[in-house]
Parts: C-alpha cells; structure tokens; sequence
RNA sequence: GCCGAAGUGGCGGAAUGGUAGACGCGAGAGACUUAAAAUCUCUUUCAUGCAAAUGAGUGUGGGUUCGAUUCCCUCCUUCGGCACCA
C-alpha cells in the first residue's frame, strides 16, 4: 500500500535532520569539482501562498540540482524573497497590519509549502530584501552608483492616480487607468532618482552574444534598447515675412527622402512650440488640449491627425523650398529631437498629416524592386492556380471572387507582361513611381488599360467616380481616394526601398547607397549630423511608497543631497508611519525618520523620503547567494569568484524584459568597479511556460480556476505533483491543468511502490541474492531470465533519461520510465543491480518514494549482511548510474522497406550485419510482400539509410508487345 | 503596423530528414466482484470493408528531396511583446 503522507512526512524530517544541501554557500568549496550555480526567479511572498506555476519551475530546477550532484558536480542551489513591494503595503493601508509582519507570515507560508516539495535549496544561506542585512548592501549599491556619478537626482514624469493619491509603477497603468480603481491616470512632473543605465547601452546590446538564452528574449531585449542610426538636419526657420526666427533639428533614418520633404512638424512639448504658444493664442490652445489628453483618449482618436501652423517656414536647403512648420501631437517629444521632416509621399503618418491638411506630396522613390506586389483581382477565371504557381506566384483566395496575388519581386519582371496578358479579364492596378496602371474590364465590357499621373488630381478623381461612384464620394482631394484605398497606402510605405527619383544628384541610386550619398552630403555641408538613437531610457527608482529599501540621501538645510554615512547603514526603514496615501511619501510621515536624521547629520537636515523601485533589490540578489551572512561586503571576492556567474536560470517570460536589463547593468557596473571579473550574469537560461487552468485560460480567483499545490499533495502526495508538472509537457510551454490526468501518474508511482515491495522480498531471498552477477547470468544461462528485455530496457531507458535530464526534457524522460515499469511488470523478474540503478534514477524526480524504497533495501541489506552500509545515509546523495550501451543495443532491428516512399513490408536484420548494404537490399528485394508492389516495375533507384530504411523508387516497365 | 513564438487524434503531448501519433488522460469492450471502487486484459487518427487490406492524414497552397510534422517560399489562424519611435 503505497502511503504517501506517511513516507513524505517521514523523509521530510529525515532529510531536515541530516541537514542535506544544507549551508553549500557559507561551507568550505571542494575544488576538484566543478560549480554548478542553478537560479531560481526570485519571489514574491504573496499572501495567497504558493500556487501551480511555482511548482513548475522550482521542481525542473531541483530536478536538475539533484541529478548534477549525483554527476558530482558541486551544486549551488538556493533560496530567497523578492519581499518588499505593492501587494504587503496596500493590505497594511487596508488592514492596518504592517507589511513586516504579513511578509514574515507569507515567508513563513512559502517555506513550508516548499519544503512538502521536497526542494533541495540551501536554506541556511536563505534571503530576504527586506531584511536590513540584504538592504543595506542595496543602499551601497546606490551609494556606489552616486558616487560614480551614475544615480542623479532629476525632473521626471510619473504615472499619478488621483484617486488613490499615490504614484503608479508602469505595469500598475492597464490601458491608461489605474489598476486598483480603474481612474484615469495622469502625469504629473517631480524631482525624481535614477540611475544612468544608458551608459551601457551598447553593451546591453553586445553582450548578448555571449549567453545562451532563447533568441525571442534576446530580440526583446534589443527591441526595448531601440538602437536605430540616423541622422540630424538642421533647417533654418523664418516667418512669414522672412525674417529668422531660429532653428530645428530633425531625426531622420531615411534622408534619401528629403528631396521629398515638403513640411516639418514640431511635438506639443518642443521649445519651439512652447516659444510661440506664448505669442499666439491659438497655439496655446491647442497645445494645452494636447498635454491633457489622456493615454485613453489618444488610443480612441486612433490615428486621426491633427495640427496647427506655426506661420513659420523651415528653408530645405537642398531644394531651397520654404516648408512650412506645423506643430501636432502624433509627432512625440520624447524621441530623436521632437521635431520631424515630413516626407508624405513616404511614410504614411506623415501621409495622413498631409492629407488633412492638404499638403504637398511629392513622390522621390519608385519602388521598382517591390519585396512584395499585390493586386486586386475580380472574377478571375481564366487564370488556373497550377499554371501561376509553376511561375512561383501564389493566390489566395478571398471570399469568393477577389483575389489576392503575390508575385516575388525577383520573378514579378519577367513575367510582368505574361501575367498582363493572363489577368485582363479582371481589374488590377499597380503604382510606379508617380505613375498609377489601371487595367479593368469596364461597364461594357471592354478590356482598357489606363496610365495616370498620380498628381493629375482631376484624372484620378474621375476615375474613381466612374467605377466606385456608389462607394466612394468624389472629392476635391484625389488623395483621400487613393488613401482609401490599401493598396496604393500599401506600396507608399516607407520602408519599402526602392530607386531614387526626383532627388538631382540621388537619382538612379538605390535605397541603401542613397542614404548613405545623402548623410554624407549632409555631413559635408554642415546642415546634418550623423547620430545614433536609443529607446531605452535612464532608470527612474524613486517610488512614493513605504515597503521598500529608503534611498540613503539626506538633505542639507539648503536642500542639498548628501549621501548617508556608511557608518549609518543599514538606513533603516522606519516604522512610525501612517499608510494612508496622502500624495506624498509615507517616509514623510514618521518623527523617528527625522529625528533621527537632525540628530546622525544636524539641525535642518532632513531625509530622503522616498523609497527604491523594488526591481532595485532584485536585480543584484544572485551576487548575495553567494555570500548571503557577510557583513563587510555585499559578497567576498573570494566566495564571488568561486561560484559566479549563474549556470543556469529559470525564470517566467512575464518579467524577463526589465529586471535581465538592470541586472545586466549592476554585473556591467561592479565589473567596471572592481567588483567582479564576468561581463554576464546569466549564462544559460531557459522559461518555464505557463500553467494553466483545467479551461485553457490563465488561472485566477476570479474565474474560480485556480489549482492549489496543496489540495494536489494532499490527494496524491508531492511526488505525484511534480511528477505530473513535469509530465504535462515541454518545461516552456503554456499547459492547461487536467485535474484527471493526474491519475496517470499516481498510478505509475504506485506501481513502483508495488515492484519494491516484490523486490524486497525478493533481497531477502538468499539464493538470488547470493548467487548473482548479473552479466553471468545473462551469459551462461539467458532462458530463465526472461528479464532479458527488461535488462535492455532498463538500460535504454537509462541512457534516455540521463539525456533528457541536462537538455530539460522532463516529460519524455519520465514517459520513459513509465514503459520500463511496464515492461518490468509484465517480468516475473527484475534483476537487482537493475533495480537498485532504476531507484538511483527515480531519486531526482520523486525523491520521497526513492528515498524510501532505498532506505528500506539498506535495511534488508544489512540483515543479510550484518554489516550495515554506512557510506551513504540518502539516496539523494549516491551517484547517478551508468548505462551499459552494449546492454541496450538490439540485437536485431526492424528495417522498414519502403516503394516510392511508402512503407510496404519490413526486414527483420541483425545489428552487426547492419552496414551490409547489399546483402540488405537483396534480401529486401526478395520479401515476398514485396512481390505485389514489384511486379511489372523496374527498380531505379535503392537507398538504403544503414539501419533506418530501405527505399525503392519504381517505374513501370514498358510494355513490349 | 513591427518583432517574436506556435498550429499534429476526443484532450496534454511524442517524433528535428527515415514506419506520424511514444507516454499519459478520456472513451469503448471484457475479466474479477453480490455490487461498486480498485486492479488487470484488449481496442481507440479518419474513410471504405466482416476481415485481410486499401486510401487519406501533422493549419493552407506550393517548392527542395528517393523520402518532409521536421528544410525553403506563400497565405491563414492563435498567443506574447512593442507601437503615431520619424
């Protein structure tokens, strides 16, 4: 009877007693063998406990911790809290309880509930950074970036929700409303810390070469960086009158275009706008309406543009046109200089602006290398699908009668005047340069082809009203037509290259030599400047919030910022607050914080009151696992060099973005410092997907979804949990619960229970037990043993898992297993070294059960003997086994015979006469199955793939009358 | 729109150029049982067929190959991230 709760709570304790992997960090190194440092994503000790989805990940990587110490590797394993933050301090503004003493119980929840787990961290060098010995290393960290001139004190803008009166952290902002009380968010300017992680913006970028990480997180982290080379012009700015007014500078990547630049538009925020907003009425107005929209309102206006003129004109000089200067709020005044160059013909925002407003478009690239061509056809019959796609162009079929077609452009040249001739029957269109084809079988019938130029405004305005009168309106404005329809906007784009037209010394080149010709040109006359832009931005760490490490500055009676003395590190934080938000820090409201500030620095000195950004204490924890109890340094140099960087990491896709960049940047800092002789921090890491509910949807209390470990442990037992975790499919892939399947593995686990029990009885059989070594007995006399199978399962089965193990391939690892045991239950026998090796390997994954079918072989064993086996006290630290690969080798295998790539019979071949190719494919011929599919065929070609297939391609023979 | 990931039985999934559906769940049939549970045995991609067998089949349509779930192109769908980023 297998009685989970009885043998997990016995080997909990046991375990707990010996102390096993326990004090890896703080204890003396072997250095013979090699570190292995696995890195579990720090938590979030929630009040809600531990659910499913820590499960997951916390068993891959004990799995992994268990099966290397057994490979001899000296393993790294430990654990701590990502404890302060939002969810402790809104509870305590709830309840009154203050957010110390729920984390201490939520800690304490995690623990145990981790411990049923059986995960085997270290937990003497447990951590926790709310914990004045972690945070105070966190506060140095800070001191260190100020004093390299990396942390600056500077006027920022933060997400404020009015209602809650308090600061809101980017992901607390869904779709521009306050997460909690769903208020509309805004921004509010104050003097804000950061850190100036933009110093190491080429690095972040660099450095990725050296990681084994998934290429989807790389890409993430290179998109948010936002490296993107350009080019700053200068364009000189007078009114109406002529007079100079004064200058603006415009980020462009594509000044190939500028020929075509025929207005420059200024952000709402840009000091040029804010200059004349002074003067003119009507810009302040429109100025003030821009700063108040709300991050909701603009996503309803969609891409509706608007915009005012300045009255002011910028002078291109490459053409010496005077372009009007325009100030709307699509263009931003966070990114490049605020300001942009509108080239209308070649990007469809500024295409838009135009159309509004009706501005000038001037087309400067014929796109004759298209990427892509499309047309739109109707009731094309005449066309078959074969004869387009021998040419290497595809349909797809929309709705009934259009048709969408895709030419390469490679192929779209040559065969441009044959699918010409193909597709008349329908109506196509397509635009070169400035000149727009219309091919269509008009109202009568007849077949017409058309070239317009593209600024006749009046020619193409007809057109459109001849043949789309009932849908479209005829307007004054031929390009709200053609802007109407998707595909002119399509083959407009901007990025799309192209040659050079309409452009003086630019006509005839090619996209790329384009840019290049013009940023050089640019450069030589002095209107621009190459230069290249980045997205990522300094980081802001300030947080109006109590639950988190104080920022170690003080003020000066002048308001001067100070950084705290070392000697008064830890800067604690107090505890004489009220949670209340009032619109300011919660620090501001505690007399000891103050007194204690007037009495360490002087009268009228006053403290920093706001708190770090908790990503701050996460994103330096795994340099603290190395040394988790030194109180000198955050850790020694000796301990830091011995067990970092990180081997390995686990951690979820939710928060991969942030918290990798800022740690990165402290690796990269303290590198720089001295600190540390590494350029990365994490070497390898891999993401656990998601798990989630029995429906398929994310779990939540809300949809009444949610699995708890505990309701699972308590039915099944914890091996049974993460076993089944790890079964349900590949480690990083998002799996819906099935509560049902779980019984699957139970019942595997119970099957090993019932062999042990045989195999017990079996060790207490002295005539087995004695007389056996198992090659022997395999050799001399194989008949009895008809574990001959199961012995070369088990060691197939051996080699399959002691490879899956390393590459995280739990699930096949343990399907595996599965079919040993089933093989084994079919034996009447099992041999014991089999055995004994088949416990060693259950040990990582159900380490409960192994360890107490290992305990109670010892004990039979020593009966026998009465010498009792002292070396190993767990089965957990014994070595992984070895398989024997000649064991598992077959002796004969199953060739599939194939005929033109269908199996048709199969060879039965001996392994050693496995390269024997001749001999195979003659005996293959003669397979009478074969005889059917062989008759009145001549064979002319045979492959033969040494031990996978036998292939014979066949025609028909001629018939000779 | 851009970047990325993915699409295989009733379900979770296996197979990374060589017999598609391992392993598990569910379902069906049977054995044991007074009965139920538990356990065991067999069947379970679809179509035709009593069967043997034959044909089809890994989102769509093509390509490369003796052979494609796997490699290449196209389109469709779903999910994740970014987004008026010049």
């Amino acid at each position: 009877m297998y009685d989970h709760t009885k043998i997990e709570a016995c080997w909990q304790k046991f375990w707990a007693d010996e102390g096993l992997f326990q004090n890896v960090a703080g204890g003396q190194a072997d250095s013979k063998k090699d570190k292995m440092f696995l890195l579990f994503a720090f938590a979030y000790p929630s009040g809600s406990g531990l659910h499913v989805g820590h499960v997951e990940s916390n068993t891959a990587l004990d799995m992994m911790a268990r099966y290397w110490r057994m490979n001899g590797k000296q393993v790294m394993f430990p654990v701590g809290w990502d404890a302060f933050g939002l969810p402790a301090e809104n509870y305590a503004i709830k309840t009154g309880i203050p957010p110390a003493q729920t984390t201490r119980d939520a800690i304490n929840t995690f623990r145990g509930q981790i411990q049923r787990l059986a995960i085997s961290y270290d937990w003497a060098g447990e951590i926790a950074t709310s914990h004045p010995g972690y945070y105070r290393w966190t506060q140095w960290l800070f001191l260190k970036l100020y004093e390299k001139g990396l942390a600056y004190k500077a006027p920022g803008l933060v997400n404020w929700c009015p209602s809650c009166q308090t600061v809101l952290a980017n992901e607390q902002v869904v779709d521009g409303k306050c997460e909690r009380c769903e208020t509309q968010v805004i921004q509010r300017s104050l003097e804000q810390w950061y850190f100036k992680i933009t110093k190491y913006k080429d690095e972040l970028i660099s450095g990725l070469d050296q990681v084994d990480w998934p290429s989807a997180t790389k890409q993430q982290q290179i998109n948010w960086i936002g490296k993107k080379k350009g080019i700053d012009i200068t364009y000189q700015i007078e009114d109406e009158q002529g007079r100079a007014i004064g200058d603006v500078t415009c980020f462009s990547t594509r000044p190939d275009t500028n020929f075509g630049a025929t207005f420059v538009v200024l952000a709402p925020e840009h000091k040029l706008a804010i200059k004349i907003a002074k003067q003119k009425k009507e810009m302040a107005k429109y100025l003030a309406t821009a700063s108040h929209k709300t991050e909701l309102e603009r996503q309803q206006e969609g891409q509706k543009k608007t915009g005012v003129f300045t009255g002011w004109y910028a002078i291109n000089n490459l053409t010496n046109k005077r372009m009007p200067v325009w100030i709307s709020d699509f263009v931003l005044g966070g990114f490049g200089t605020g300001a942009v160059v509108g080239v209308p013909s070649h990007d469809r925002r500024d295409f838009e602006f135009a159309k509004v407003y009706n501005l000038e478009v001037k087309p400067v690239v014929r796109h004759q290398e298209l990427t892509e061509y499309r047309s739109y056809l109707m009731g094309v019959d005449s066309v078959t699908d074969q004869e387009l796609t021998k040419l290497g162009i595809s349909f797809a079929l929309e709705g009934k009668k259009a048709r969408k077609l895709t030419i390469p452009a490679s192929k779209y040249h040559q065969y441009q005047q044959l699918i010409r001739e193909k597709l008349t029957a329908g109506f196509w269109n397509e635009v070169i340069g400035n000149e727009i084809w219309f091919c269509f079988k008009n109202k009568t019938g007849q077949v017409t082809e058309l070239v317009l130029d593209a600024s006749n405004w009046d020619q193409v305005a007809e057109l459109c009203h001849q043949y789309n009168s009932d849908s479209i309106e005829k307007t004054q404005n031929p390009w709200l037509y053609l802007a109407s329809n998707s595909w002119y906007t399509d083959l407009m784009i901007q990025e799309t290259a192209g040659v050079t037209i309409n452009s003086d010394f630019l006509n005839g080149l090619e996209t790329h030599q384009a840019i290049e010709k013009m940023m050089d040109y640019l450069e030589e006359k002095g209107w621009g400047k190459r230069v290249t832009t980045y997205k990522l931005r300094d980081w802001l760490i300030s947080r109006q919030r109590y639950w988190g490490a104080p920022i170690p500055i003080v003020y000066d009676p002048e308001g001067k910022p100070h950084p705290v003395k070392n000697e008064h590190l830890p800067w604690l934080l107090p505890e004489d607050v009220d949670f209340k938000p009032t619109g300011e820090s919660p620090l501001k409201s505690s007399q000891e914080f103050f007194e204690r500030t007037e009495r360490l620095y002087g009268k009228g000195w006053t403290p920093e009151v706001d708190t770090m950004d908790t990503f701050v204490d996460s994103s330096w924890y795994y340099l603290r696992y190395t040394d988790p109890r030194n109180e000198q340094e955050f850790a020694s140099p000796d301990k830091l060099k011995q067990w970092s960087p990180v081997d390995f990491y686990m951690i979820g896709q939710e928060h991969i973005v942030l918290h990798l960049l800022y740690s990165r940047f402290f690796t990269k800092f303290l590198r720089d410092e001295g600190y540390l002789n590494f350029d990365e921090p994490f070497l390898k890491m891999r993401h656990q997907g998601m798990i989630l509910g029995p429906n398929g949807k994310k779990m939540s209390k809300s949809k009444g979804n949610v699995i708890t470990p505990d309701e699972v442990i308590e039915k099944f037992g914890a091996d049974t949990l993460r076993l089944y975790e790890m079964f349900m499919g590949p480690i990083d892939a998002d799996k819906p619960w099935d509560a049902r399947a779980v019984i699957g593995i139970y019942k595997f686990l119970k099957k090993i229970h019932g062999l042990a029990e045989s195999q017990l009885a079996n060790h207490l059989d002295l005539a087995i037990d004695r007389s056996l070594d198992s090659n022997r007995a395999i050799a001399s006399n194989p008949q009895p043993w008809s574990a001959k199978d199961g012995r070369q399962k088990f060691h197939q089965t051996l080699q399959k898992v002691t490879q899956d193990i390393p590459q995280l391939k739990f699930n096949t690892a343990i399907a595996s297993m599965m079919e040993l045991v089933n093989v084994w239950e079919k034996t009447d026998k099992i041999l014991r070294e089999d055995w004994e090796n088949f416990v060693l390997m259950l040990a990582p994954f159900a380490p409960f059960l192994a360890e107490d079918i290992y305990q109670q072989m010892k004990q039979a064993k020593a009966k026998l003997n009465s010498s009792p086996d002292s070396q190993c006290s767990s089965v957990h630290l014994a070595s992984w086994p070895q398989a024997d690969s000649e064991l598992a080798q077959d002796e004969q295998i199953i060739i599939p015979i194939q005929i033109n790539g269908k199996v048709r019979a199969q060879l039965e071949w001996s392994s050693a006469e496995i390269d024997n190719k001749s001999k195979v494919l003659e005996t293959a011929r003669a397979l009478p199955q074969l005889k059917h599919w062989l008759d009145g065929q001549t064979v002319k070609k045979e492959i033969y793939v040494p031990g996978k297939i036998v292939n014979f391609v066949t025609v028909a023979k001629m018939k000779i009358d």
